[in-house]
DNA sequence: TGTGATGTTGAATG
DNA sequence: GCATTCAACATCAC
């Protein structure tokens, strides 16, 4: 579920549906994927408040409470938000409810539990103690291009780097390196200004069309490499889909068709 | 039955 | 200290 498209629509969602609306309770289910709070301090924190801005940050997102705290929601592998009216509509691996005063449940629910849900005081801070890169929504094209000046490491592994650059993750990298036709191994200090420039260029409106679409991949362009993502698929005019693994996670990509750079 | 999965982290290595 | 790699985390679906 979640790369940057995916926590943008999730957080506009969340404005659309949950903005000052006041809570009444919040029942912690399995505190695992809290992290940092116990259940009776994350409660507290939210009990009697309503969200009213939020945040997000690559795949980061921040829900503002009224007492100027914020609730990060970091959706891991399998993290989603729901939201329904009756217990019945509870999502199979739901791990904390937030109650609203007119009825409204919002339920989170996450399989893997590599969620991180937590309460932070301070936003400015907490960006600064997680390191992470410019959003790569905000990201400008002067210091993109910068990231991969000198550097050994796979473009792949570059785009996945949130230290870096914020938001992309391992389908969205794939993406990328596909339309801009590079291998996703080339070495990221060896490709050229006007390589890193496609891939800036497709960077920008690859998330932005996601977004727009809300990450629903279905309504997403056929030329895109979406579908395609799958070792052994023909692609007409293009070529066999590879798999390989780069930056520790698996990559597909299109031999010839995507030009290594070393 | 074994394998892999849209993410992050911290330890190990160079 | 920096850059890079890799196992670990938890659980289920295919």
């Amino acid at each position: 579920m979640p790369e940057l498209p995916e926590v943008n629509t999730v957080a506009k969602v969340f404005r659309k549906t949950v903005l000052n609306n006041p809570i009444a309770k919040v029942e912690v289910y399995d505190s695992k994927i809290l992290r940092r709070d116990t259940p009776d301090v994350f409660a507290q924190a939210i009990e009697r408040q309503s969200f009213i801005d939020t945040y997000r940050h690559g795949k980061y997102f921040f829900a503002e409470l009224d007492s100027g705290k914020h609730v990060l929601f970091h959706l891991g592998m399998t993290g989603d938000i729901h939201y329904y009216h009756h217990e019945d509509e509870r999502p199979k691996y739901v791990r904390f409810e937030i109650f609203f005063a007119d009825g409204l449940i919002l339920g989170y629910e996450d399989l893997r539990k590599f969620s991180q849900i937590l309460i932070v005081p301070n936003l400015k801070e907490y960006l600064e103690e997680t390191r992470l890169g410019p959003d790569a929504l905000r990201i400008g094209k002067e210091a993109f291009l910068k990231l991969f000046a000198e550097r050994k490491t796979p473009l792949k592994a570059i785009l996945m780097n949130q230290q870096l650059v914020a938001g992309i993750g391992n389908l969205y990298a794939d993406e990328i390196c596909y339309q801009a036709r590079l291998h996703p191994g080339s070495t990221a200090g060896a490709l050229k200004k006007k390589e890193l420039e496609t891939i800036f260029e497709k960077m920008k409106s690859i998330l932005k069309l996601a977004c727009r679409k809300n990450a629903y991949y279905r309504v997403y362009p056929k030329n895109w490499f979406w579908e395609w993502r799958k070792v052994g698929n023909k692609i007409p005019k293009i070529g066999v889909v590879k798999k390989t693994n780069i930056g520790g996670r698996t990559t597909f990509f299109v031999d010839k068709y995507q030009k290594l750079i070393r």
